[in-house]
DNA sequence: TATGAATGAGTCTTCATTCAT
DNA sequence: CATGAATGAAGACTCATTCAT
């Protein structure tokens, strides 16, 4: 009844409420107080449904890892890979619209893989559930590309490096320096997969 | 006189062992106790150095500040944007020997980029002192190549991010997933170099 | 109806409960929680029937003291007085018969003692209740004996205390160290009272 | 300096105070803050020193376990054994001297034998260090006195049990109910090895 | 100047107790 | 009348910071 995914009402207070001040504060650096008082609970309650504060970033992971929002971008990444156009301006403006998402959990993730560090089982499971099936979703279509000669033989995993990482690499630093608002978002985005395509196309 | 760079000989062994803990620990996760230990002097004398916890933090950010060790990896990247040519074997081998030292430098890179989001002044430090001048650094070769028609005429920006983020993509996930050593870094490096270049030279 | 000595039986079943969990953990290391799920209750239903924990243990005193089951032990020491005569075996292991049951409430009546330093209406009821009644029920007897000249003239409170407290000491002595198997209870407790009672008789 | 058995003064303050506040309210029942405010020193002074509040419970056993002051009262109980006689009021008396310090350690002792059930590594060693060797050092004459047919021949181990519980029950009951003030202490000592002498001394 | 014992505010966590269902 | 989720006060413990030596 107040369930849903596997959370209960609470539970879900809980982790957006975590979600919230884990991404502002940083894991370390948040109190189980703010959380609670972000999800409007008493603290005690909290530990009625995590058994630490710890156990709430794995919840928060388990949520990530089971919800595969996040490979939701690697969707239309391989439908540009297929095509292998440039010009194919819906499919890139898709991902476009993917980013506003994926733009609000930019810290989410920043957040898990940067805690990871500190928590084997943790950094297991990003790399298990996170950054191989996505590793091994783009780079099956780019081997496809490679076999029949329309894509130059360099190793998948580093073209799908070279696709992936401009992509982040430009959402990160848009948090960092949000100035640069002359340009959109799609725009930006057009030109980097551009740039990628004419790399990686043969002649 | 025992002064080197503004740092004292105690300084010097306080921000080191802080470097090497906070790398490990990150910096809510160290403590001081820690850090005095691993630099061998007693926990009050940190504090005769710098003032709290955080001012270690903001040494440390100071240091890599002034002493552009990180802006070395922009050389050799402004050399392969000037000359254009993915077969300049050595400017490429001379990146790959700087690597191993930046390689080192990835875990305090991610420190101070991830922590300075919870300190204002520290990122506007890392944004005007390292982000920003390396994005110019290397703009400005790509813009002159731009105006002799030999690149492409993308925005520049996003031309540096899609040479600048593959590389250092490629250090964070080799530490994350440290299995594929089937292929060696100096092999790697040329290949995400080429794949630019491809992308990036008209025609 | 479903009352039996003013208890109802869900009060049974959490007093029942209450005294395992009190015997193993003590009194504050015990959780009303494990009480609720020893005796199969909700932990909001103990609080229907005692307003405080503390109400718990009260109850459970409250019950020893009805019940009498503590003096039983006064009777068969009694009949060893009155008869002044250790071959009487049969008096002797009716002990032993009774003690089954008192070594199984020795770790609840230390419970019960010691806890009692903490609160002082307990106290006064243990010894108003249990300590004097015992002492009272041993001591005339005793005080008989000495009237007909057949007992020594010590005090009768100590003659007591040197009755009764080698048998507890035996019983607590073994729940600490139970290598001694070698020697079974019933022989003992003969040897103890043996003891006694040639201290005791005069000539 | 300040040391003095292997404690600082800050701990042997922490010691002090932590046996005070226990054999009051209990160890589960006290809390390190009244620790801290009986010893005078901050609460996070004894986390320096005691590394978790069982810890000072475990001290406070290694300390009574070193200074062996308890054994102090076998001492005179094995003079009374050997001579076998119960005129010897200067043993006695000796023996009631030392009870003055034994009575003050009797809540103490009382509380580590009541929380060593819940440690099993307290109950072994008060078993071993304590129990164990006051049984051991009473045992031995008694034994000697056997052989020369002087006591009669019960197990010597229930014969020390006969010896040593009346006096310590003297003293428990003593602080249960301390009206009956009309016997000094003395007095009753000597009554009750008198009960054991009769008891055991052949014919 | 360097030390490290002492500090105490702040943290995570527990648990007796309440109350809407 | 029973339930068990929610509560929040209180506890053990941590750790950056101070200061007498």
């Amino acid at each position: 009844m107040d369930k849903a995914l596997g959370l209960t009402k609470t539970q879900k207070k809980i982790i957006d409420a975590a979600i919230k001040v884990f991404s502002v504060k940083g894991f370390e650096g948040s109190t189980t107080s703010e959380i609670a008082q972000e999800a409007g609970v008493a603290e005690g309650t909290i530990f009625r449904h995590f058994s630490t504060k710890k156990g709430i970033l794995q919840s928060i992971l388990l949520q990530v890892v089971d919800n595969y929002q996040l490979l939701d971008i690697s969707d239309p990444l391989v439908e540009v890979i297929e095509r292998g156009d440039s010009q194919s301006q819906s499919k890139v403006s898709s991902i476009i619209t993917q980013s506003q998402e994926v733009m609000q959990q930019v810290p989410l993730l920043k957040l898990l893989f940067y805690e990871a560090q500190f928590h084997p089982e943790m950094q297991q499971m990003l790399v298990e559930r996170i950054t191989k099936p996505i590793l091994e979703q783009i780079k099956e279509p780019i081997v496809k590309q490679q076999s029949t000669g329309y894509y130059r033989n360099y190793n998948a995993c580093l073209m799908t490096i070279s696709l992936f990482a401009p992509l982040l690499g430009y959402l990160v630093l848009k948090q960092f320096i949000p100035e640069q608002e002359n340009m959109d978002e799609e725009e930006a985005f057009k030109q980097l997969l551009d740039i990628w395509l004419y790399g990686v196309i043969n002649q």
